[in-house]
DNA sequence: CTGAAAGCGCTTACAG
DNA sequence: CTGAAAGCGCTTACAG
């Protein structure tokens, strides 16, 4: 039980407590090595007994971060998280309402905090002023538009990704294929729809603007867009979306119209989530290494809070197509 | 450009550089009143130049708090860390592998967390020893066995979700409905499984031990669980699985069974992730307030840090059955 | 408004 | 091993 104290404890309260001078009470708390083990034990449990904290920190030394999401509501969110956590640094885990707040970079600074890891949000010009002033770095991560040339970024190969799809469903036979692209001022999905007109120029398809639609990434613009191409006088054999999450809005209009994936229709998927192996049938999609863009804005940031110059300061990780069950030829 | 300058740069060295006494350069980084405009704006540009941050904190005033979760690889998780984030802690997030650390909590202190929340897992003797030799607040969410009297913890009311849902499949007409439960171990488990037998008997239906088996919470528990039971002579019309994620895993063996859900076979999830809307068809579940866990467990882990004393140590928020389209009258 | 002076919590080099 | 002394970065009450 700790004495009566009035305020926080300190090295002094403790040293007059344990009845050691104050600087053997500093050894112990920092752990240094020449103090006589009966002594270190005594003022440890006096420094236990009154839940002594010191008062002042060596930032230097914590590598404390925070991460801002636009909101904490997706799955695609964990998995970002996952790799920043695993690059070395403490994350503090912020959402959008902190950002709106008007000097949220003053707010990090006062936090503590030694830099920003900004995920899918748009640096408004302000921000990168305020920024700037304070010399805080900040990564972002599959930024919504082209940040400025000095702001760093983390993305994945959209063009790719889209491309490898396409190119997917082209080879199993597919003629009348329609993509569901995500709101259009996304840098990634303007990328994504790029990469499958190519694979239709590339296979001499032409492009059918009917089978170009967009809607947001998640379930509900999958099942509206995808209701809506099924109903089309001539519908496609097989539809291409933005995300994960918005393929299985695809296959929900699906089931409801009466087809079975992957025979009436074949669906590809974009992200990869751990849930992408959970559908019924299990979804083919493009693989974004979600995880090791965390991990790789994360080392990005590391570097920068310890004065390290940047390689590039734009990195696209590499996509690729995990073929599961939701694809097949075209009946006929 | 800041000039050259070795080391971090301090009050003296900001107030030199800005030729103003170190007090006036003091006041304004703590945003004071009673300093000229143009003072102000002078000593402000410097501070931001030379990237000035306090080499003391002020630890009373963060709420810095460490959340640990087993593994940070599962939708789940995000469910709780939203709720969490959203009651007014600062939160660091960390995985296991820090906890397995000998000294974690020494950790913790030092790196000037003022308590720390810990998801679905066992704390060891020894974490309790520590934890209450350094007097540092903690709040458990969802424990998997039983926590010490004296540990504050979160859960959801298992044993009434296992009731509801049990209790919805037998009002449909179902008779032969198996449990799938995951690890015995796990207390939430148990409870559900206890409600599955309460709702059983109030039916007057003798539970049948062959149609009581366990898993782990993953895909690959339901799916590997449902083949067996769906193999059995006398295979049951429902199963109600003890996680969304395992429910999946049963859809997916319903589905290379050649049954169709909910129409060959009803299945009840546990959790109500966000993505139980998005399978085809869409989940009925017992929905486990995560968010409303986490953000209670958040809210607890204030009053400690603040030194309140709480009203309960142990708090259980409602599940409530949520009913959509994967349960169904049986055939015939 | 400004800053000299006192003071606080802490660390470190060093004498014993 | 221990602790007196010097010193560091910072804050605050107060004289001008």
């Amino acid at each position: 039980m700790p004495p009566h104290q009035l305020g926080r404890p300190t090295l002094a309260s403790i040293a007059a407590a344990a009845g050691v001078s104050l600087p053997t009470v500093s050894k112990v708390v920092n752990g240094k090595a020449d103090v006589a083990p009966a002594t270190r034990a005594h003022v440890q449990q006096l420094l236990d007994a009154h839940n002594y904290v010191p008062v002042t920190r060596r930032p230097a030394e914590d590598l404390l971060v925070d991460v801002v999401f636009t909101a904490l509501d997706s799955p695609w969110a964990v998995e970002i998280l996952r790799g920043v956590t695993e690059s070395g640094l403490e994350v503090v885990v912020s959402s959008q309402s902190r950002t709106s707040d008007v000097d949220w970079v003053q707010a990090l600074v006062a936090g503590g905090r030694r830099g920003a890891l900004v995920v899918t949000s748009r640096l408004t010009a302000a921000d990168q002023r305020r920024l700037g002033r304070s010399k805080l770095p900040v990564v972002v991560i599959d930024p919504v538009d082209m940040p400025g040339q000095d702001v760093p970024s983390v993305g994945a190969t959209n063009w790719a990704g889209g491309l490898a799809a396409t190119e997917h469903l082209v080879e199993l036979g597919h003629r009348r294929i329609a993509v569901v692209g995500g709101p259009q001022a996304y840098l990634c999905s303007r990328a994504r729809i790029d990469g499958y007109r190519a694979a239709l120029e590339r296979a001499g398809i032409a492009v059918d603007p009917t089978l170009v639609v967009h809607g947001t990434f998640r379930h509900q613009g999958g099942y509206d867009q995808a209701q809506a191409l099924l109903a089309l006088p001539d519908p496609p054999t097989a539809i291409f979306a933005g995300s994960d999450e918005q393929a299985f809005g695809v296959m929900e209009a699906a089931r409801q119209a009466g087809l079975s994936v992957p025979d009436d229709l074949s669906v590809v998927g974009f992200d990869d989530l751990p849930m992408a192996r959970w559908s019924s049938p299990p979804l083919t999609t493009v693989c974004q290494p979600l995880a090791d863009m965390g991990r790789m804005a994360g080392r990005m940031l590391h570097d920068l809070v310890n004065g390290r110059v940047l390689g590039s300061q734009r990195m696209e990780l590499a996509t690729h197509l995990v073929t599961r069950a939701s694809t097949a030829p075209p009946r006929r």
